[in-house]
DNA sequence: AACATCCTAATGTCAGGACAAACTATTGAC
DNA sequence: GTCAATAGTTTGTCCTGACATTAGGATGTT
């Protein structure tokens, strides 16, 4: 039962001895050398084995039962999780999720504009009257299909946007250039059909469902940086995330 | 700028001190006592007020960050998110959600069966071959109105699962009731069109947007639970969540 | 054989301390 | 006046140690 897992820590790293055992762990679980379902020696062993003090070493397994890998039960042990897991829903753009899967997106620009912000857009940003923002609506393709169709308001008090950067990079790829760490966001996922304007950009037929999605970004500085509005082809894109009991 | 939240904290209470420090926080907060933007004290300094040691302040905070409230940055402090915050998705079912939100939702049992699982359920909940399982299709409505067609399969090595209290209770209570401990789920949301069969349960339109979520639930000893499909109608109903950057 | 009780093992909570790293603002030099 | 070095503040990481709580098996009794 007794799983003999080697991971190997490497203290002069500058990443987090508690961050290594993570990713060793996740190796393990990955490449089924830790097996679902079975049972993982208790915190104390395996810190004294890596010569880890027991916080850190709960501290990783702190985040391995929140991202869902781990299951933990007081008084009997720790398990990995017989599902296959899949990564919680994060933090990141499409275009990010899009490249790291291997696709290569292609985006083109429809409108683009440096203007005053509206109502709706003011209140989302948290911004005084008469503020400006970019606005600009973006078609998003992969292998020459389109996938997305997504209109921003973005804060223009961060970071210069250019028309040609949004159809070379994805959206935060540019902000977090311009030195925006992104902490939080939150968003709402929802559906409907697609209307006569957006079918033909999609090229889907009016009628069909798509996946919306409305999301407000904020930085570390607490600042209500960039909001959205997005939809998916819904038989292109859906939405994954692990849920985790607290 | 220092802001004095004398919050009070209960050494005798069964509640863990770190989670007594989240509520008073995130009261403080709701209320307005802090106010969204506003910096908070540093650690060392409230755990010193409250008497806690800092790691119990730390895990507060972080508790705090991580649904969403507060945003760290090193070397500067800690602040209260200057945006509304709505509640992470958490790992709850609709009809919980429902009833805490003060709605009363009522459920009409359509289909209820005790039979042998196929191969999409097997694969789903990891049963053996021959495994046997309940399925049943359920209509929620609140105020009359329906909302959601759900449609379930559920292990039945675990506790035994009535018709009638399908009627009266939301699944997961009848399970929680029943000794299991919910950890996890994964789940994914999408869209699609409501059909011939769908519409008119629904009281909707066949070609009406529908928001779709497929979900299987893992419980603390690391089993599939239960797995199900719904579909709600887009016109009341959608996910809201909180993504935070790990 | 059935039941209640005790024991053990594991996670959960909490303390107090130490140093590292990052950001800010001030100070100093040119 | 501008820029770079510096000091101070705050969070990030890590350690050792201790006790509480729970689950589940083992034990003993009826």
């Amino acid at each position: 039962m007794a799983n003999q897992l080697h991971l190997s820590i490497d203290r002069s790293s500058p990443v987090p001895l508690y961050h290594q055992v993570v990713q060793g762990i996740e190796a393990a679980i990955h490449t089924g050398l830790l097996e679902p379902g079975s049972r993982l020696e208790n915190e104390i062993d395996l810190a004294a084995q890596l010569n880890l003090s027991r916080p850190t070493m709960r501290k990783a397994m702190d985040e391995l039962v929140r991202s869902g890998l781990l299951v933990r039960k007081r008084g009997v042990g720790t398990q990995v999780v017989s599902s296959q897991v899949r990564r919680p829903l994060e933090l990141s753009s499409l275009y990010d999720d899009l490249t790291n899967n291997g696709s290569k997106p292609t985006t083109d620009v429809l409108t683009f504009a440096h203007i005053e912000a509206d109502d709706a857009t003011r209140q989302a940003l948290h911004l005084p009257a008469g503020a400006k923002v970019y606005h600009f609506t973006r078609l998003r393709k992969v292998g020459g299909k389109p996938l997305a169709l997504m209109e921003n308001w973005v804060r223009d008090d961060i970071t210069h946007i250019d028309e040609q950067l949004l159809g070379s990079q994805g959206l935060y790829s540019i902000l977090r250039s311009g030195g925006v760490n992104f902490r939080l966001a939150t968003q709402r996922i929802g559906a409907m059909v697609a209307n006569e304007y957006q079918a033909p950009l999609l090229e889907t037929e009016p009628g069909s469902a798509l996946v919306t999605m409305e999301r407000t970004a904020v930085d570390d500085t607490g600042r209500n940086v960039e909001t959205g509005h997005h939809v998916y082809r819904a038989d292109s894109y859906s939405f994954e995330m692990t849920l985790v009991q607290r």
